[in-house]
DNA sequence: ACCCCGTATGAAAACGTTTACGTTCCGCGC
DNA sequence: GCGCGGAACGTAAACGTTTTCATACGGGGT
């Protein structure tokens, strides 16, 4: 059995009470006793039941996330930008992640309940009703990357399309003229926000009639196949922008493959500039996207929410930054520009 | 305010314990009743208050997990493979990290206390006087990659040893006669094993003469220097083994720019396998750690020891096996050879 | 007709905290 | 000397569950 509150009362010869003052610092206690009573609980090994004190306090310090997987360094780094921030803030993660259906969210969800101070989402299946329907009453919630827009939750996105487009640009500045691009899950909310900045850059630069998408779901099977059908396009692209590193890698191991040179003969792009980027050859050219960062922005924005009295006006809709990172394979120099 | 087990309860015109029932599935209630009261709790979209609940059950469905840090490859996959195997089991995972020494260390560990049912701790603090003065009582506790040996905890380790002593005895087969190796920080566990699995092979091979260990931190810099360092070394080493694989590739940076042939004039290898070491130029040889199986061994070990009763026999260390990867970078052909 | 037993249900205790509210006691001003 | 105020401390309620125990009820065996 564990050592609790009452057992420490009593070796100190004081009210559960008094000990309970003590230990968390508030007045009404001597100084003597509070020393007295601080000794004991350590002799004891004293540690207080959370679950215990968060029923009464209706206090958790701790927040939950909810990630659709966990897969790759995009979650690694956004989990490490959350816990950095939560760790400053005295709080604790509770992680809930690889929910394949909504019924599975809905379960993650739920089970939250009681346990966490407030909620990071980012869920393919977290639309407005199914929130509604599975959010208990006032639970502070942080949706990122969500097509949900409601004034009822707080939400962060990425400049998606800010960052395609200047890619897109970008390669148009270089006098690319034919760039295909490989789209991602269809469902997913930046994989169509990118491809929207890819075709509205074609659109403002008078080629909008030289769209080219070709599917792709992320993975770099996926590129290595969309490198493989641009090949065989007649006219071929002279650039080739996916809408993640990984399928950007694939697709130049397609190319190498079929000794065409990047970027002389095709340039390519990709985005979100995952760390082995710098390292394929050539260097991928993609865009950056500061993950941890937006973690962090996420959770400092949840703790407002939690810490913010009801009244409290709700934030705008927040964007976080995305830079183009020019390397090798589109034939630039190496610059990094940010973009707001 | 929250809806609770007695809304529910007055709503469907029972009493709380016969919710209780309905809702847990516990027999003594009718049919009919249990379907009258769920269609009540789901009418008011009540959920359990899961600390009022683990106050009295004494279960939180849920692990912690000690981590040192959550940066880069290792422990994204150490995480994800955490997550599986706990969702497999209906737990969620509390996440503590970056803790920087012990006081930190510690503080997570007593946060944890009436939050978990069980630790899943990797720490270099982690030794038994912290663990004894911190842990309370009989949490149960599965370590990770510890030098720790005790018979109270259960242990998890990757064949580190193993691992490098195959690699090494690779890099001699191939006719490599001055291998040199990059270490890590000295603190690590992983490393020393490492370390030792290297000497010891030199040593079997009649070259315990022929060790040289160079400095390194396990970041791709303290590669790029131990690099340099290797190429100022007369005779210069025909091999380079790093302790991981970051520290390979900045030594791979460090030949290139010296015009140093890889792997003709000196042969690289590294430990680890993260997802980046296929895409380097040459494409990386190293030691295979499954990382993500690594996380689910412990969890499963940690799932048996929280549901076996108190008197079962404490089960063996556990070492997860590594394998040996050969790329080009030492100039093999691209085989994958397990080791137990 | 009566007893008994199993089943459905309710009342209340328990889990370990925090905190509102009393109570005691001491010192001070009149 | 007396009342009064405030500090130190104790008592007990509250948080929302689960679970033990008691109770009511209905039916079958005698």
């Amino acid at each position: 059995m564990s050592v609790t509150i009452k057992d420490v009362a009593r070796m100190a010869n004081v009210s559960v009470a008094s000990v309970s003052r003590a230990l968390n610092g508030h007045s009404g206690v001597t100084a003597e006793t509070q020393k007295r009573i601080r000794e004991v609980a350590a002799r004891l090994r004293y540690v207080p039941h959370n679950a215990a004190r968060s029923l009464i306090t209706r206090r958790t310090q701790t927040i939950g996330a909810l990630l659709p997987d966990l897969h790759g360094a995009f979650f690694s780094e956004l989990i490490r930008g959350i816990d950095l921030a939560a760790r400053a803030h005295g709080l604790y993660m509770l992680v809930s992640s690889s929910h394949g259906d909504a019924t599975e969210a809905a379960i993650a969800l739920r089970a939250m309940q009681g346990r966490v101070d407030g909620l990071l989402v980012m869920s393919p299946h977290a639309d407005e009703a199914f929130l509604d329907e599975n959010l208990p009453i006032v639970l502070p919630t942080v949706l990122i990357n969500s097509h949900v827009r409601s004034d009822r939750h707080a939400a962060l996105d990425v400049d998606d399309y800010g960052g395609a487009r200047i890619m897109t640009e970008h390669l148009l500045g270089l006098g690319r003229k034919r760039i295909a691009f490989i789209a991602g899950p269809e469902v997913n909310h930046d994989v169509q926000e990118r491809c929207r900045g890819y075709r509205e850059a074609l659109a403002a630069a008078g080629l909008g009639d030289r769209v080219f998408v070709l599917p792709g779901d992320f993975t770099e099977e996926s590129g290595y196949h969309a490198g493989k059908q641009a090949l065989a396009m007649v006219p071929r692209p002279d650039a080739i922008f996916a809408a993640n590193d990984m399928m950007a890698i694939g697709c130049l191991s397609a190319l190498s493959e079929a000794k065409v040179r990047t970027p002389e003969d095709i340039a390519v792009a990709g985005f979100d500039d995952i760390p082995m980027a710098r390292y394929v050859t050539p260097p991928l050219t993609t865009v950056r996207v500061r993950i941890a960062e937006l973690g962090e922005a996420a959770l400092e924005r949840l703790v407002r929410m939690i810490e913010a009295p009801e009244d409290a006006a709700p934030e705008p809709r927040t964007v976080v930054a995305t830079e183009l990172v020019v390397r090798a394979s589109c034939g630039g120099n190496g610059t990094v520009r940010r973009r707001a």
